[in-house]
Order: structure tokens, then C-alpha cells, then sequence
DNA sequence: TTCACTTCGGCACTGAGTGTCATTAGTATC
DNA sequence: GATACTAATGACACTCAGTGCCGAAGTGAA
């Protein structure tokens, strides 16, 4: 580990704490083996400067690993591609939100269920709204990571799809699940767009606003005549 | 060139044929220099052969151009990436969908303009039918493919979006348009899945069906509300 | 200390994609 | 036909992402 690496390491240590996933103690020490020598967090803090200050294309595995006192080969133990840096802990906020739509009384109309499940997994501390919207930005305006991000949102979109089909009693694979699904991510696409476009905006208000005015415009009547046609 | 890729070569030309371009006619001679020594369909139907046959990733692209009797170098001139092969004409295509929007009657309703539109996108010569189902297979199921084409389809949303928001008489950005972009794209797509689930399928059908669909379940009164407000 | 176990990181490799440049194959002009 | 011009080609070398392999380095327990 370089000097200027242990530095930032220090430099780092608040942020990198910020970002550890709340929900899951770890374990106080491992069992057996060698220590890890890093962390997700650290390595994903480390990388995100990088892309911020010079460009996700113009930053390589090998500048990060650096900066971030590891083996180019050890990075890749943490990360599967340099696309994953910026998503953090998605699966962990994805599983939640299953839970929360999973936990929901259905005596509340379908898209507010969604709506209020949906807003939520976008709420972020208030400490972090000015990292969070430079990440957004990368993953939306990169093209690499924004092409990757398709297959996230793929699993997104299937949470939201098998919530929808446990409600309307229709199939997952059904279109309007499906279509549902596609819409819902649009609209939360459209209000990150509309969110960093304005400095003064703010996500999860627009999120609402979004659904609030796309749930008018939507009409579930219709589907029980499809429902009958289909199953 | 080789042998073997001579052979392929010949073996190729009715398919190739049928791919070129049908509206712009060639020049029928190159003013100057050296005459190309392929073409874009032709490379395009060796690889997807290819890919077919053994996988997308288990192709590489020394494989298509040997196959195809070209230069390595050569291939990058003809196409940008690897991930670009199985999309054709896909940017004619787009511009005969803008065109066709923009010539179609405002008499008619916006949804009915959209199906009409996006149903036309979609049709391909019946004897291309087998192998349009076997490309949007690849298209839509193989990982690396489907991240790529999010670039692609952000160009086709950006047609619905200008097209909805010229039609409403709202900003481009504005969340209305952008959701029904998303929301057409995502009817696509899972009709897409509903074809490929189902050989007996006929695409065109599926997707109007799907579009009628929701149609009944989109409610355009309310955006006049929305837009007094929003401008 | 030794063992079992886990992480680390160096090395070599594959494959995508790019910059450079000499070569090749056409067209036009003399 | 010889020459000049032009555009496509393909060889070479390079960067960078990502992977397989394996020995070395830590760490807790026996």
C-alpha cells in the first residue's frame, strides 16, 4: 500500500462508514483466514472520486486499484466489472423493497402501493444527497453505465412486475404486469432526469409528484375484463 | 481470402441481397478509389450465423472475419462494436418511423397514431421470419446485447417522446411524454417476449393487440389539466 | 509451532477496440 | 498505357477489461 493511498484511506474513513449497509451487523471477526484488506465501500468511495474528477472512461481498474492501496487482481474480487462501481447495495435495497410491497395492505389501490414502496426505495439520507446526485449522474449519463444499468433495472422491474401479478391475479409474464412494470420505471427514469436538471429539486418530492400524476392517468377497470380473457 | 470464406461468401448472397437497404439505390459506381470488399449485411449475416450456432460470447471477432474473408482492422471500419451486428438497419428504420409519425393526421388519436407507427416499425418481410424471431433472441437474451441495446432504444423512445410531445403541445422533457416513451417501449418489449414464447406467434399481431390494450387503459383527459400547469 | 483456512496479488493470457501506416485497387487525366 | 489521385484494406502494435492459476501472506485454533 502506497503512502498517498493510505492518506486517502483516512481521507476516506467517514464517507466510507456512511455507506456501510445498515441493516446487516457484521460478524465482530471473522473465524478463519486472512483479514480482508478493504472494503466494497472503501474501494467503490476510492473509484467514484476518480470517475468524478477525471471521467469514467478516462480512469482505468489499474488507477483505481492504485489509489486504493489493492492488487489490480483483488479488485476484481470486490467488483465483477467496472460498471458495477457506482449501484452500491442495490440488491440489499431491492430485497427490501420486495418486502415492503410484499408487507403492504391491499386495501390501498395497487399504484399507491406502488407509488409509496417506490418513493421509499429512493430515499436517501439527507447527509448524502449531493454524492447521490453525482452518482446518478454517472449511471445516467455514462454511456457504458448507463448500458449496463439495464440489466438492474432488470431486476427492478421484476420486483415491481411479480407485485402487480400477485395483485391484478394475473400471470408474471402477462402484459400488463410487464407493461406496468416498464411504466413504473419510466416515470422514476423521467423524475431522475427532471431531478438533476434542477439543483434545487428534490428526488423523492418529483418521484411523488411523478406517480402522483401518472396514477391518474391510469385505469385499472379495464383489466378485469382482461384478466378473464387471458387466464 | 480463404477458401472456406469464398464458399461462404457465395453461399450468403440471396440473404445478403434481401438485407441491403430497399430505398436508397446504390450509386452504381464508386467515383474513386478502391472498390469495398464487402459489405455491412454481409458481415453482419456471417456473424449472426455464427452466433447462432456456437453463442455470441463464445464468437470472437477474429472468427467473423476470417468467416467473413476480411481484415480484422477491417471489420471495426464497418462496424463500431461487436454488439452492433444483429441491429441492421435499425437508424433507417428509426427515421421512416419519424417520418411517418410526422405525416400521419392529428385527426386521429395519439394512441392510435403510436400503434400504427410502432406496429409499421415492426414489420419485416415474411420470408425474413424465422430469422428476425432467432435475432431479436439474441437481441433480448443475451446479456451483453441487451445492455447495448439501451443506446438503441434511447433513440427510438427519443421519437415516441418528440412525437407525443408535439401531439399534447408539452416540452420534450416534460414527464408525460418521456413515461409514454418508456410505457410504448416496454409494451414492445413484452410483446417481444410473448412472440418468442410462442412460435406459432405472429409479431405484428401481438403488438397490436398489446397496444389496443392498453390503450383502453390510458386516459389522455387529464393531461390538459397537467399541461396549463407544467408550461 | 503447526495446521487449516482465507484473502491477497503477481503473472500470463484472451479478447475488444484504436491509432498508424504502408499496400492495394480502383478512377480520372494526360 | 503511364501517371496521379483517392479510398479501402490489413498488418502491427498498443491499451484496457476481465479471467485462471498459484504461491505468498495473514489469522484463528489445535
Amino acid at each position: 500500500m502506497t503512502l498517498s493511498a493510505e492518506v486517502k484511506g483516512v481521507d476516506l474513513a467517514a464517507d466510507v462508514e456512511r455507506m456501510e449497509e445498515p441493516a446487516v451487523s457484521e460478524p465482530e471477526h471473522r473465524r478463519l483466514g486472512r483479514a480482508p484488506s478493504t472494503t466494497h465501500a472503501e474501494i467503490s468511495h476510492t473509484a467514484l472520486r476518480l470517475f468524478m474528477d477525471r471521467g469514467f472512461d478516462q480512469t482505468t481498474i489499474d488507477d483505481i486499484a492504485r489509489e486504493a492501496g489493492i492488487g489490480r487482481r483483488t479488485f476484481f474480487r470486490y467488483f465483477a466489472s467496472k460498471s458495477d462501481l457506482p449501484w452500491g447495495h442495490f440488491d440489499v435495497l431491492l430485497d427490501r423493497m420486495r418486502q415492503h410491497l410484499a408487507s403492504m395492505s391491499d386495501d390501498l389501490p395497487l399504484m399507491e402501493q406502488l407509488r409509496e414502496a417506490i418513493v421509499e426505495f429512493n430515499r436517501v439520507p439527507e447527509t448524502e444527497w449531493a454524492y447521490h446526485r453525482r452518482r446518478m449522474d454517472l449511471l445516467l449519463h455514462v454511456p457504458t453505465l448507463l448500458a449496463h444499468s439495464t440489466l438492474r433495472y432488470a431486476s427492478w422491474r421484476q420486483v415491481v412486475a411479480e407485485h402487480v401479478a400477485r395483485r391484478l391475479e394475473l400471470p408474471e409474464h402477462d402484459l400488463i404486469p410487464q407493461t406496468m412494470a416498464w411504466t413504473c420505471l419510466g416515470v422514476c427514469l423521467a423524475a431522475y432526469e427532471q431531478w438533476l436538471a434542477d439543483e434545487e429539486s428534490t428526488l423523492i418530492d418529483l418521484l411523488d409528484e411523478a406517480f402522483r400524476l401518472i396514477d391518474e392517468r391510469i385505469d385499472t377497470s379495464t383489466v378485469q375484463a382482461h384478466r378473464s380473457a387471458s387466464m
